[in-house]
DNA sequence: ACACTTGTGTTAATTTAGTAATACAGGTCA
DNA sequence: TGACCTGTATTACTAAATTAACACAAGTGT
């Protein structure tokens, strides 16, 4: 688990947790399952307030990244089940259309929007450290 | 300039002048050349204080939307339309950027984004009620 | 039972964003 | 010139977000 925070970077302590738990998780780094550091332990490993951390769990509970048992511990959840894929397809169908509407209101054609997605997957494929 | 506000909706006050006005400049209803209110005029109409249009104004001016003649008043810039785009486009990227990191985290491969917002957009062409 | 660890909850201090009050500087134009 | 416009700058107030301090509840494992 190497985190790393800036404090005073302008995005919140809690977000920078986030953040990088997610991407820590998306990328493999952190297994379905695993557990990840106690509150207090990662909180006194960044030199930052428990409850900070603790904010950044429950973020990341509610998004479903980790599942935590009470007095166990927080691991990272299973969210490899077909099911779940569905769910999350919806999710991200509510947010291309809510894109698509944008776009269309601004007067920007649906093809522009698709070169933009490409484009972006590039640039973010390319680029791993920004700001 | 038919502005309106609304105070507590989450969304700062100058920010929803800088949007309105954006989109006031993009769909040509503001022509480039074209002098907007002073300050304190628009600030009067829409009950807010001056400084609050200042600060709107500035943003504006900083996306290159606006000029300001230090003591004449304030122009729609010449390039109005083309950087207006820009600008859509910018927030737009924004939103993608946002999207496909979102994506990434729920595992969900770039392609099939692509292919969910074509095929979204053709549900959007048919049917034109719903929701 | 008991020491220890886990996450939780409540409350307060702190920082920051947003807005407001007010005075200022520099032009225009009768 | 001088009243009257423009945008600018300084300062302070308010509300919200963020972080911190600290006590709590509930399991684990010896």
């Amino acid at each position: 688990m190497q985190i790393h925070i800036s404090p005073h970077d302008g995005v919140p302590i809690y977000q920078q947790i986030v953040n990088q738990i997610k991407y820590l998780v998306s990328s493999g780094r952190l297994a379905a399952g695993e557990e990840l550091p106690a509150i207090r332990v990662l909180a006194e490993k960044l030199i930052v307030n428990p409850n900070t951390v603790a904010r950044a769990y429950r973020e990341l509970e509610l998004a479903g990244i980790v599942e935590k048992r009470r007095t166990a511990g927080t691991y990272v959840s299973d969210q490899g089940s077909p099911l779940a894929r569905r769910e999350r397809v919806k999710i991200l169908t509510d947010r291309i259309d809510a894109l698509l509407a944008e776009a269309q209101h601004m007067g920007v054609a649906v093809d522009d929007v698709v070169k933009l997605v490409q484009q972006r997957h590039a640039a973010m494929q390319s680029t791993r450290n920004e700001k």
